[in-house]
DNA sequence: ATTGCTGCAAAACGTTTGCACCTAT
DNA sequence: ATAGGTGCAAACGTTTTGCAGCAAT
């Protein structure tokens, strides 16, 4: 199903940025929407692969980076070579936590960032666009932390 | 020339995780002190390349790797999908302001951010292991600012 | 009619691996 | 002697590119 509000937004961005409204673009954000966590540009081609979608790994990249561009997605990159994004549709903002054996994400919110970015860019003659701040830990309970990595 | 009190460092660890004390190693310990800033894995290979060194691409990446297990260096991620390494030697920690149009990067160091990575690790159950804290930010003086990216 | 977008495949990129030889212990 | 490390090249996985045809404007 189609998220109309996100589908405007995007619409709306396109237009001003004189890129093409396609067919191929919104299959892309529906299926991104559809994920509840983080996902990497290639499964969500393969995921529309397995759906019988002709949209091309190339559509997918060039989309997925639009959406990031008008903020429909976040980018992520934990240190692992692999880019991941997320909605960012009707959810706060929010860091990650990342177990470094079993790979575990977990994201939380601590009011003492928040200003911290801005501050920074500021003082240093800077123009804030976004940051991202990872913790790297491991899971104290190691019965449910499976090792994987 | 060889750094002494980071080669026994390095020398040490090595021993105790029963890794063999190896001339190779040496040569790459060298190289990456040798930098100032940041570098990549490949840089340094190449690097090493003409200064007529044999040490080789596996060894040059399986190295650096425990440098930064033995915190010697850190390991970094800008979110492009390149590893990139830093010296620790005698250095403060620090955190990273990118510049999204040139790639210009500025160190800097916030007190206040030093003691939430532990304080977030703790609340949600897990051993802190380390943290990074980027921002991504456009140069103000465009003048300056060469937009190569 | 333009010009941007698409699918496809192939290339690029940094990184990792497999293997036979070598060497620190 | 023997594990572990090495160099080499080839493989890997993700991402980007080149190109000819297609479609939104």
């Amino acid at each position: 199903m189609r998220n109309e509000k996100a589908a405007e937004v995007f619409r709306t961005f396109l237009k001003r940025g004189k890129n093409r409204i396609t067919p191929e673009r919104f299959e892309v954000l529906d299926a991104a929407l559809e994920h509840d966590g983080h996902f990497g540009a290639d499964d969500l081609f393969i995921q529309l692969k397995n759906l019988k979608s002709k949209v091309s790994r190339a559509t997918v990249y060039n989309t997925l980076e639009l959406l990031a561009q008008c903020d429909l997605l976040s980018k992520r990159n934990f240190g692992d070579n692999l880019n991941r994004y997320e909605s960012n549709y009707k959810r706060q903002t929010h860091d990650h936590l990342i177990c470094v054996d079993c790979g575990k994400i977990v994201e939380f919110s601590d009011p003492r960032l928040s200003k911290i970015p801005q501050e920074v860019s500021d003082k240093l003659g800077f123009e804030m666009d976004s940051y991202s701040f990872n913790i790297f830990a491991r899971c104290k309970n190691q019965k449910e932390c499976k090792n994987r990595k």
